[in-house]
DNA sequence: AGCACGCCGACT
DNA sequence: GTCGGCGTGCTC
């Protein structure tokens, strides 16, 4: 290990690799133990036993007694020394070897630092690094220990000789104690634990079927003298297997149709060997082609000779990629892979969210072929399973995919890519809330690798660290083919002629011409559904989700003129949905509140624009992409698809359209509404309004054809606006540091977020009371150590979700090591004295307050 | 999280 | 005098 070791962690005279100690047997083992509350998460040691110590090392997993009961528990050994006294020790109840799967030194010293960091337990940080499908793969089953030599009675017999037969498969074969008990009923778990004491059947430990893994009979040209094959097909056969130097039956079979017979007859004859061959799950079918020559512009070429400089100090170091919409970012971010693989090193490529993946795999697996992997959420758990071990055998040495993927176990990494830095779906909300940059950063130091992060709209905290010198910047100041910044339009919709549809006058004319001319069009709308909400126009209240305190969203089953907007029209077409619980109900009659009759729906969304362009352009094939329509798997892609080569003519969607590939045939973006984010009660709702409206108008005009946007909006005045419209990310920067520096927000500060949830509102309303004495108390003994600011406890923007009520404090800090150990006690402390009633958690610098 | 220890109320 | 409530604290 090279770095990562902590006092608080670790006490430093007992932790031996290397030391003295080894002279005398490691006889303990300091394990953390997965699956325990906060304040259990801290190492606990156990006695090795003897016969284990020759296979036990740092890193593996383990299964103790742990507590009064002795529950069985995994554990992850985090060190391995000699004790004088073991008395007081447990032992280790066994090893877990199944899948070989072992945290190396990186991961151990990642998961530490994710505990201090994110105040999680060490265990969080374990399921967050390894997928579901090595962990849960310790499978328990039993075979027989070679041959019978004791007499057994008649019901064990039985047993026995199903267990032995079940093992006749294969070395991974036998029944798990589930099977026994199917088929052996109660007494089987007795007859079980007699058959292991007499050692006439051995436990032993397999990854569970469905994460398990694949074999494929491959064939080979044997190596020995051999005859040759004389018939047609045979020949044939053989002549394919030797060229290609080994094919598995299911190949062969797709050339040569049935062949099994074939093949049996000449591996009998020794003409081929078979040999199982583990089969990974694959994700996508590789397809090289021949290596694009590449070239990069003068501008480009300097920031790849940059970047690769910084790749050849083998220090760890940090690079902002700036580049402006449409200046070839993805080049030089390819070539500069190329650079690092070509060292021998690996890559990963972060991008935002799984549909994005899609497009970077199709991509990069023309160029990289088997060498990629990729790394979702949305693969199931065997394709993840197998994409990790292609990752961790050296079989990928490049990886693809979103968060999760920055725990991708290379073991020489050269490069990681982030791809829109700043979007936020690299900071993970639910535990650990880890932010990928962060772990990225980690990862860098300890491997000497370089951590690029790429964006047109680079977050405020990334760019001022860029500036400050902390990140090299790398800067792409000309688009591709020097093609023009879309002219783009502000449209004041006040004064809007038609107050109800959601597409104004300017926007109608372009889209009219945009129509004549044959050109495509892609139209923004901040959100999904019909209208934002409903109303009551007698006593101002909105119809509100019973689970969550948010607005639910009017959905229409189909086609709906915007122009009826009566609740029984609505009542007959559609439903009211929340979108964050998903909850769903009829479209009540009167104001559930006051009983008025008088439900008006306003704002807008996806499916209201979609109604209002049928309306405008009647016959004109339209795509709508949000969540709704994105439903199953590959629809993305597919509208996508169907989108490039023409067959709509506009689109329009949520965020999804802001992002992709280039359209060569869009030369109009329409923003609906450009205001939805930018009161929002965060300090980065500026950051986020630019990056979305700068990227969306990036999509118009790729080509030769120029581009417009037309940007509706009720704040024309609005500098953000003005600022986006032109795509100035540094005017707009110098503008947003200089209101972050005099409001002191990050990057000046760090901003902790206390979450406290619980279902019951009167225990909450007490938790948050305790917890502010004791916050109080210890912003007290630290005052002066470093700059603390609290506000609150007040109520979460949003009160109630999911029948949970969440109540928040903020602090104004600096990340610093005092703060994290308070907010340690803190998090302890209240786990304690709360237990699971109420739960609170800590997120630094979350994605949105 | 579980599980035990422990210190107060309603029963035999 | 005892059975059982769940508050508090520990788990190698």
């Amino acid at each position: 290990m090279k770095s990562g070791r902590r006092a608080d962690f670790w006490s430093p005279a007992s932790c031996g690799e290397g030391e003295a100690v080894t002279e005398k047997s490691l006889n303990t083992a300091r394990v953390y133990i997965l699956d325990v509350p906060y304040s259990a998460d801290k190492p606990f040691d156990y006695y090795i036993p003897e016969d284990m110590r020759n296979r036990m090392s740092e890193g593996v997993f383990v299964s103790v007694p742990f507590g009064k009961g002795n529950r069985q528990m995994t554990a992850v050994v985090f060190g391995l020394f000699f004790s004088e006294d073991v008395s007081e020790l447990k032992a280790v109840n066994r090893l877990l070897e199944a899948g070989g799967l072992k945290l190396n030194a990186e991961m151990r010293a990642l998961c530490l630092f994710m505990k201090e960091h994110t105040f999680c337990t060490v265990g969080d940080a374990v399921h967050a690094a390894v997928p579901v499908g090595a962990l849960r793969g310790m499978c328990a089953f039993y075979r027989p220990c070679g041959p019978l030599t004791v007499e057994l009675n008649d019901s064990a017999k039985l047993v026995y000789a199903a267990i032995s037969d079940a093992s006749e498969e294969g070395p991974d074969a036998g029944l798990t104690g589930k099977q026994l008990l199917d088929r052996f009923g109660g007494e089987a778990s007795e007859l079980l634990s007699a058959l292991l004491s007499l050692k006439v059947i051995e436990r032993r430990y397999r990854s569970e079927e469905k994460a398990g893994r694949i074999y494929e009979k491959v064939y080979t040209v044997a190596n020995g003298e051999h005859s040759l094959p004389t018939g047609k097909k045979q020949r044939a056969v053989y002549d394919s297997v030797s060229l290609s130097g080994g094919m598995s039956a299911k190949e062969l079979s797709e050339i040569y149709g049935n062949c099994a017979a074939l093949l049996k007859i000449m591996t009998e004859r020794g003409q081929l060997s078979c040999r199982e061959e583990e089969v990974y799950r694959r994700t996508f079918s590789p397809k090289k082609c021949a290596p694009d020559a590449n070239l990069l512009t003068n501008e480009q070429q300097r920031a790849k000779d940059l970047i690769c400089a910084l790749c050849d100090a083998e220090m760890p170091k940090a690079a902002l990629l700036y580049g402006v919409t449409g200046s070839g970012k993805t080049r030089v971010m390819k070539a500069v892979i190329d650079h690092v693989l070509g060292k021998g090193k690996s890559v990963i490529v972060l991008v935002p969210e799984i549909a994005l993946t899609p497009q970077t795999v199709g991509l990069f697996s023309s160029f990289f072929g088997d060498d990629l992997a990729i790394l979702h959420s949305g693969l199931s758990t065997g394709q993840r399973y197998d994409e990790w071990r292609r990752i961790r055998d050296g079989r990928a040495r490049i990886c693809v995919g979103t968060r999760s993927a920055i725990f991708a176990p290379f073991e020489n990494l050269g490069l990681i890519i982030m791809d829109e830095e700043q979007e936020h779906t690299y900071k993970s909300d639910m535990s650990p809330r880890y932010h990928a940059r962060d772990i990225a950063r980690f990862r860098c130091k300890m491997q000497n690798a370089v951590m690029l992060l790429a964006s047109a709209t680079p977050s405020v905290e990334s760019f001022y660290k860029a500036k400050q010198g902390t990140y090299t910047l790398c800067t792409l100041e000309k688009r591709y083919g020097d093609a023009p910044l879309p002219k783009a339009i502000i449209c004041d919709m006040r004064g809007s002629e038609d107050p109800v549809s959601p597409v104004g006058q300017a926007l109608f004319e372009e889209l009219s011409e945009n129509l004549e001319r044959g050109e495509q069009s892609i139209l923004f709308v901040g959100r999904r559904g019909y209208n934002n909400f409903a109303t009551c126009l007698l006593c101002g209240q909105t119809l509100t989700c019973t689970h969550c305190s948010v607005s639910l969203t009017y959905h229409a089953f189909g086609r709906y003129n915007p122009r009826e907007n009566s609740a029984a029209e609505r009542r007959r077409n559609g439903r009211m949905v929340c979108h964050y619980c998903g909850y769903n109900c009829e479209v009540p009659e009167r104001c559930p509140s006051c009983g008025s009759s008088l439900l008006q729906f306003v704002g807008c969304g996806t499916q209201m624009v979609e109604s209002e362009l049928q309306r405008c352009f009647p016959g004109v094939p339209l795509l709508r992409l949000d969540a709704d329509t994105t439903g199953e798997k590959n629809a993305f892609e597919k509208k996508l698809e169907s989108f490039r080569k023409g067959n709509e003519k506009i689109m329009l969607g949520t965020q999804m359209v802001t992002k992709g590939h280039d359209f060569p045939d869009v030369t109009l973006v329409g923003v609906i509404s450009a205001d939805a984010g930018l009161y929002m009660d965060d300090y980065r709702a500026g950051e986020h309004t630019f990056s979305l409206i700068a990227q969306v108008i990036g999509r118009a005009g790729r080509a030769e054809k120029p581009g417009r946007a037309v940007i509706q909006t009720y704040n024309p005045e609005n500098k953000t606006l003005q600022l986006a419209a032109k795509q100035d990310y540094p005017a707009f920067y110098e503008n947003e540091i200089k209101l972050r520096r005099s409001l002191v927000f990050p990057p000046f500060c760090d901003i902790v977020v206390l979450n406290i949830s619980g279902k019951e509102e009167q225990e909450l309303k007490q938790a948050v009371r305790a917890l502010e004495g004791e916050l109080k108390k210890a912003m007290k003994e630290c005052s002066g150590k470093f700059p603390l600011v609290l506000f609150g406890p007040f109520e979460a923007p949003l009160y109630r979700v999911k029948d949970c009520y969440r109540m928040r404090c903020v602090l104004k800090t600096k990340n610093c090591k005092s703060l994290r150990e308070m907010l340690h006690a803190l998090m302890t402390w209240f786990g304690t004295t709360f237990k699971h009633k109420v739960l609170l958690s800590a997120d630094i610098n979350p994605s949105s307050l």
